[in-house]
This record gives C-alpha cells, sequence and structure tokens, in this order.
DNA sequence: TCTGTAGTTGAGACTGAGTCTCAATTGGCT
DNA sequence: AGCCAATTGAGACTCAGTCTCAACTACAGA
C-alpha cells in the first residue's frame, strides 16, 4: 500500500480535516527521501500553482507533531525534513562533497546513549547522530565542492 | 595563562591582524561556554556599543575556519559557538526544558562511528551527537516550558 | 617615526527562510 | 442544502545572517 494511504488514514482517524492542499502536500513528501520546505513547495506548486507557502509549512508542522516527519539540521543549507512514518529509526552520513545522505542503523549507539543520559540523570527523548564525511566515489574523483543538499529518489506523482 | 592570550598568539603567528574590535570579540567568547552569535554581539557592545554586527560574525567566521571555534545546531533557536581552542572532544546532551548543555565524553562512540564509516567507505571528517532530553531538576518540578538558549559560566571582563 | 597600502571596519541595504494576520473559502457534520 | 469552525492564500513582517563599499588602521618597509 502506498505510503500516503496510511499517512491520510492517520489523519483521518485523528480527526484532522483532509484538504486537497493536505493531501498534495502528503502524497509529494512521501515521493523525497530527504526534502527542504522550500523543495517541498516549488515541487507541490507544479500540481497547484497557487498553494501558499504557508500551507505547506503548516502542513509539515502538523505532521511533524504528529511524529509522522522528522526535521533534521543538516550542517549546510536549510533543515531536511523525512517521513518516517512507518520507517525504522537511522541515523545519517553525509558526503559533504556530493552531498550524499546515507541511513543507517547501530544499535550498540542506541545502547550507549541511553548510558549516557543515565550516569547525568536525563531523561532522553530524542538524539540526532550525524557523521560527515567524503563519500568513495568523491574521494576518488577528488573534486573540491561543498555539498548543496540534493535530491535524491524523487518520484512523478501517478495520479 | 587566560584562554585568550593564547588565542591571540597564535592569530599573531599565522599573520592574522590583531585589531582592537578581534581582541574584544576573542576576548569576550572565551568568557562563555556556549553562546550564539547574537548574545556574543550584544554583549561585546557593552565593551564598545561601536562595534559592527559583521566584524562579530566576520571574526566567529575566521575563528572557526582556524579551528578555535566550533558552531553548533542545538534543536531551538539559531546556532550555538563554542571556543575549543585548548580544549578535549566532547558531545552534548540538553535538557529540553531548562536548556542546560552537558558536555561529556564517550570514547566507545567514537569508535563506533569510525566502523560505521568504514562500513560505507566513507573518509570521517566530523560529527555531530546530540541527545535531548529532560534534566533530573526539571523532572522534578516538572516545568513544561520550552529550551531557550541560556548563558552559562559567564564572565566579566577583568580589563 | 613616517608612510603606503592591503586588510579591516561600520553602517546600512539586502537576502532567505520562515512566521503571522486576517478576510475569504471549504470540509464535514446535520 | 446549510452551517460554522477549521483551513487557506496573499502578502506583510521578522529574524538571523550576508554583502557592499567608502572610510579607517595595523603594521611592514623606508
Ligand atoms: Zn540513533
Ligand atoms: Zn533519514
Ligand atoms: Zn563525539
Ligand atoms: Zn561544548
Amino acid at each position: 500500500m502506498k505510503r500516503f494511504v496510511e499517512v491520510e488514514q492517520w489523519l483521518k482517524t485523528h480527526g484532522i480535516r483532509l484538504t486537497d492542499q493536505r493531501r498534495l502536500v502528503v502524497r509529494r513528501a512521501v515521493a523525497y527521501l530527504h526534502f527542504t520546505a522550500e523543495e517541498l513547495v516549488k515541487d507541490v506548486r507544479e500540481y497547484d500553482a497557487s498553494i501558499a507557502r504557508g500551507t505547506v509549512y503548516r502542513t509539515l508542522a502538523m505532521l511533524q507533531q504528529a511524529g509522522m516527519v522528522e526535521k533534521h539540521d543538516f550542517r549546510y543549507g536549510p533543515p531536511n525534513y523525512e517521513v518516517t512514518f512507518a520507517k525504522a529509526h537511522h541515523d545519517h552520513l553525509m558526503c559533504l562533497h556530493c552531498g550524499e545522505i546515507i541511513e543507517f542503523q547501530e544499535p550498540r549507539w542506541e545502547r550507549l546513549q541511553d548510558e549516557v543520559a543515565k550516569r547525568y540523570k536525563y531523561q532522553l527523548l530524542t538524539h540526532t547522530h550525524k557523521l560527515y564525511g567524503v563519500c568513495a566515489s568523491c574521494q576518488r574523483s577528488g573534486e573540491k565542492r561543498l555539498a548543496e543538499p540534493p535530491h535524491l529518489h524523487v518520484e512523478e506523482m501517478v495520479a
């Protein structure tokens, strides 16, 4: 089942009005792996030119509130968003040359951080672990340009 | 030896002009543990009201370039800076209620991340690990306000 | 100590990214 | 179909930071 159907289902069962705009924003958001708010505004406007920037931001905030979207501050440029609904927790490794983002899991970390939190008597709520480096192919090509957050895995919307 | 002396020494030996403004910015910056650029602008202006915003930002950028200052994106508000010159690497744990920031070291993490980088053939350059939670005293008081990045350990400048 | 000059500064215009306001519109219930 | 609170579009506004450029100054060399 396409992920946006589940997201729309979730909204419905939580008494949140399903407008055309929200449907569109959700459908386009799930087409990306990581995206910036402005990228999404631009993308969504190709389907409905009159959609307001505020609507996109408001919808993202709502989804974030609901725990279906996460906001990541990568080191360069504006924050990236990611639809994490029905997706396992993972952390990120970013190439500073080409901007590639790799998602990975490392359960031993997750355990270590509980230990650290306990050490300082903190109740742990969230965390961000980001690694920055140079990917294999950029090491080879020896390029020097800095990362511009790229689009990865964007699908066209098929009605 | 006061840390700013070492910083000024470093600048001198690297052929960077020592202006009054830079001296002031450096001296005030080392008085903080973590600070935002705007906090530093405000602070520095108490000593020299005519100092320009741009000068503070430029100086911070220069020190960052030189590896003496690090910029951290905590999750709320603008980035925090930290003078890391002659300071061991550490990561951060932040209380989302009162904004307290704890610095800690966890060598096992540092090792794990090398492993992860190797797994994806990345040449690792930097990383950020941030834990967010509720500190012991906020857990007790059950307060609900969200973090505003606080000043910690600010010294007055003594001539 | 006096200069020359490249590096630095202050002031303010400018930008990007996001927020806010409010009248007009609309989803979803009856 | 009608109602009305929720949502939207449009644009003003904010905040944090960048840029530009004429005036100023640190400091190497005379
Ligand atoms: Zn993790
Ligand atoms: Zn991800
Ligand atoms: Zn670390
Ligand atoms: Zn620190």
